[in-house]
DNA sequence: TGAGTCACG
DNA sequence: ACGTACGTGACTCAC
């Protein structure tokens, strides 16, 4: 019998968009390709699966329809669909029509009733029928010949669902459904329905009693009072709900079963739109070429028979995956690791499951060891630093990991969020996946077959991503940023995290218990000066009590209340005691809070050591970020911070901290970017850049400058790098709009190389829609284009902003790297343990001090050559204050 | 979970 | 009219 397959094209558009959204796909051009891409493939799936003879995808037109005419609230409150959504529409009809696909769309009705009209001429014809659809109301459809495949809410799981499935459902059947809806109404499509009824008791009375007239009819036997009541009083609403809810099966749409007949697939046009839009895999599917990932369902199996029968081997490329049972690389359980060989061969090896059936160590390691740490074995992971990590717990040192599809993942677009295996399936290999393939936390309810599965897959999926990920990393000029300094800086962060940074626990004990003892008195202080108990670390309640009860005046509102930040507070302080004690205790809080316990917490309870991670694909300029405890924002500027950084001390007692810092390292690089004249040679002539600034502003000599006048220049200098406006200088330096306003038309005269670089760069940042650092790291700032102002002129400073911290980045990582390079040739104990963007700390025995403070002065004042000198300030010391 | 606040470069 | 520069992470409160 033959088949016909109709889809619901906005349902399949809305929640594709929504599903995909968050991976942020983008086209050649930066535009959203999410609903498309998603669209295109579950299309692909269905014809796949389904392999129907006829085939149509109904649309929605714009015009009103006969439901609006009848109701002018249906679908009132329904937000309007997403503009990203929107733009791709035309698109995805023009691409389902290449594809040989009849698109319908009728003015005056929806996609469902062309539906119904098909489907119902499909049964007329004898022909059966199967509907796509994430909608319920399409359920009354249902029929012998009719079936529904229902996209469930919000996995990726879809049901077929027939008439029975309907009653075991609801209970009803399918031919009643509309009743059943009418009766409770629908939120979302603003279906008034019955006030009162919801889908328990509509459900009861459509089963005793039948459709809404034989309801009506029996009104008075019905026995539910408040039922009865609602019903009587909504005779109307029920019945025109009915109307809105009831699909029509008698569109105009003038054509027959003959025109749905499946066409040719224009070839040519679905390859040029697919290269566009960045569509590989689908590519390879529509050409008939099928593409799947299979995991090996024995793989259990393979990881016992892989310990028992020797060492594995691999001549081709190597996937791997390890399966963390938390978050942390250097300290959470391995539970066991993956290794997938390309062209067959999958292995789970089971090391720490509940389950009484891991293998020790010692057989991981004689299974494979050698083929992982074989430097020949080209190897593909998602996340290098991670597994290189984990496997050297296991005591393997990796070798020959080639790529690293996260990394990758990154740098092709390093504003996106949530780069994980999930994502690379859909976006290169066209798979779909459930989010249980994960790639370091399972979720603690799997069994052992599951994680072993999912964690192959996640291998797999890696070793198949690659090569188009590679051709997308040379087809954007990153592929030697990736090859050159990302990929070989993962073995110098996993070795940064692994061996950690030592804490003085005394210390910071001390500092603990002296804060409490500071805090409480504030605290009494605060309590009596406001003649009550309050919160103090709760914003609302400080803003209840100054504003409201003492009287004092608001300064700045918030989206929610009244501003008590440090500024506000910092005024209030000369009209009255209170707002000084609260700054304190918020500082002494913060301070405790955030830095003190939270180092003690994370020190490693034998070793005081802290193993922070420091991540590398998080920043969208190219930064290493570091969490969990975030080691690159410890205090320094106050008292309190350099006890702090006191706390910091080497590993051993016959150890040092050896520092080196860059020197105005971002404003160097605007000086190497614009080529300015002026900031160039101050640099050259090594001249302190803030007080030539102040010259030039002020129009003094440079013994003239003082304090004040340098820390404005200091601001100006900075506002530039920031992508300033003359409100932001006037702000930040304390000084009122004309001011500021004189001091950067001074600036603009005597740097006017820096205005001339920024203009060039915002105008072919704009053509572009993205910025580059020294090394080709790209930035997608497609708000560039954007039409609203405020937008536009963000993304223009993350434009000015991103080649100078972005390169700066650049630069400090491939300091790091000359700096291991040369530990590894001089064979020395002494390694980095922090990063902080523009500092490098080493932890060495004393007896290396000399040669990393000659190595770090070399490494990373010549780790790229700029127009003007890269100046580095070095010391050392007994612990992180001192050293700095 | 988001907002407010604050630590760093 | 606007609560203001770029890039992060973490705490606390309140919903």
């Amino acid at each position: 019998m033959a088949k016909l397959l109709l889809v619901d094209g906005p349902a399949v558009a809305y929640r594709s968009h929504y599903a995909l959204a968050k991976w942020d796909l983008t086209g050649s051009s930066g535009e959203s390709t999410a609903a498309t891409y998603g669209y295109i493939s579950t299309l692909l799936k269905l014809l796949k699966e389904q392999n129907p003879e006829y085939i149509c995808v109904a649309f929605d037109t714009e015009e009103p329809t006969f439901r609006h005419e009848m109701y002018e609230d249906y679908k009132a409150g329904r937000a309007e669909m997403p503009d990203e959504l929107a733009g791709q529409l035309e698109q995805i009809v023009d691409l389902t029509e290449a594809m040989g696909i009849r698109v319908v769309g009728i003015d005056g009705y929806e996609a469902d009733d062309v539906i119904g009209t098909l489907a119902h001429m499909a049964g007329e014809a004898g022909i059966k029928t199967v509907i796509a659809t994430g909608d319920k109301d399409m359920l009354q459809l249902v029929n012998p010949a009719t079936r529904v495949i229902m996209f469930s809410g919000s996995g990726r799981g879809t049901q077929i669902i027939d008439e029975k499935g309907v009653i075991a459902k609801y209970g009803i059947a399918p031919a009643l459904l509309p009743d059943y809806f009418a009766l409770m109404g629908d939120a979302v499509d603003n279906v008034p329905g019955v006030p009162g009824i919801g889908p328990k008791t509509a459900g009861v009375l459509v089963k005793e009693h039948g459709g809404l007239e034989l309801i009506y009819e029996n009104l008075d036997n019905i026995s539910a009072k408040r039922a009865r009541t609602a019903l009587s009083e909504n005779r109307e609403a029920a019945f025109s709900s009915r109307d809105l809810v009831r699909i029509d099966r008698e569109v105009p749409v003038g054509l027959t079963l003959e025109d749905f007949k499946r066409g040719v697939v224009q070839e040519d046009v679905i390859k040029t739109a697919f290269i566009e839009l960045g569509f590989r895999s689908l590519l390879r599917q529509i050409c008939g070429e099928p593409d799947t990932i299979e995991v090996n369902p024995e793989i259990w199996q393979d990881g016992l028979l892989g310990s028992s029968t020797g060492p594995i081997g691999c001549d081709r490329g190597v996937g791997i995956e390890v399966n963390l049972e938390g978050a942390t690389a250097t300290t959470s359980p391995i539970l066991g690791v993956a290794v997938c060989c390309e062209g067959g061969g999958e292995y789970y090896f089971p090391l720490n499951h509940r389950e009484p059936v891991n293998i020790s160590e010692e057989s991981f390691r004689s299974a494979a060891a050698g083929l992982l740490s074989d430097a020949g074995a080209p190897k593909v992971v998602h996340d290098a630093k991670r597994v290189r990590i984990a496997l050297e717990r296991l005591g393997i040192e990796t070798g020959g990991i080639e790529f690293d599809t996260l990394l990758a993942g990154y740098l092709l677009n390093p504003g996106r969020r949530n780069i994980d295996v999930i994502a690379i399936a859909a976006e290169y290999l066209g798979q779909f996946l459930d989010d249980g393939v994960a790639t370091g936390s399972g979720k603690s309810v799997v069994t052992l077959k599951q994680a072993s599965e999912r964690c192959c897959a996640s291998a797999k999926i890696s070793l198949d991503a690659r090569a188009a990920m590679e051709e997308d990393l040379k087809t954007k000029g990153l592929w030697d940023l990736f090859t050159g300094t990302e990929m070989p800086l993962t073995v110098v962060l996993a070795g940064m995290e692994v061996r950690g940074v030592k804490i003085d626990r005394a210390h910071l004990d001390r500092m603990s218990a002296e804060i409490n003892k500071r805090l409480a008195g504030i605290e009494k202080d605060a309590f009596a000066l406001a003649g009550r108990e309050f919160n103090l670390n709760s914003p609302k309640d400080i803003s209840q009590l100054l504003f409201d009860e003492i009287g004092l005046k608001p300064r700045r509102k918030t989206k929610t209340g009244f501003s008590t930040d440090t500024t506000v507070l910092t005024e209030l302080s000369s009209e009255h005691e209170l707002p000084g004690k609260i700054l304190e205790h918020r500082q002494l809080a913060k301070i405790k809070s955030t830095y003190v316990d939270q180092l003690l917490h994370f020190a490693d309870p034998s070793t005081d050591r802290i193993h922070a991670n420091f991540n590398q694909t998080v920043t969208a300029t190219g930064r290493l970020s570091s969490s969990d405890p975030n080691l690159q924002n410890i205090p320094i500027r106050s008292d309190l911070g350099a006890e702090m950084r006191k706390a910091f001390i080497p590993g051993r007692s016959d150890w040092m901290f050896v520092s080196a810092d860059y020197s105005q390292i971002e404003l160097r690089i605007l000086a190497h970017l614009s080529g300015d004249e002026a900031l160039t040679e101050a640099f050259s002539r090594g001249d302190d850049i803030h007080t030539r600034t102040a010259c030039f502003v002020f129009k003094v000599e440079p013994e003239a400058v003082t304090t004040a006048m340098r820390s404005i220049a200091k601001a100006v200098n900075f506002g530039i790098v920031y992508g300033m406006g003359v409100q932001g200088l006037a702000r930040a330096a304390g000084l009122s709009l004309e001011e500021a306003e004189g001091f950067l038309a001074e600036h603009k005269r005597n740097y006017p190389g820096v205005y001339s670089y920024i203009d060039g760069l915002l105008k072919t940042a704009t053509e572009n829609g993205y910025v580059e650092t020294i090394l080709g790291r790209k930035r997608f700032l497609p708000n560039l284009a954007s039409r609203e102002p405020s937008l536009k002129s963000a993304a223009e400073r993350m434009a000015v902003n991103t080649p100078v911290q972005g390169s700066a980045a650049d630069i400090i990582k491939l300091a790091m790297l000359g700096v291991c390079e040369e530990i590894k040739t001089r064979q020395l104990k002494g390694g980095i343990v922090i990063q902080v963007h523009d500092e490098i700390l080493i932890d060495c025995p004393e007896t290396e001090r000399e040669q990393f403070e000659e190595i770090l002065s070399d490494r990373m004042s010549n780790a790229y050559t700029l127009r003007v000198p890269l100046k580095v300030d070095v010391n050392s010391g007994r612990n992180w204050y001192e050293a700095h």
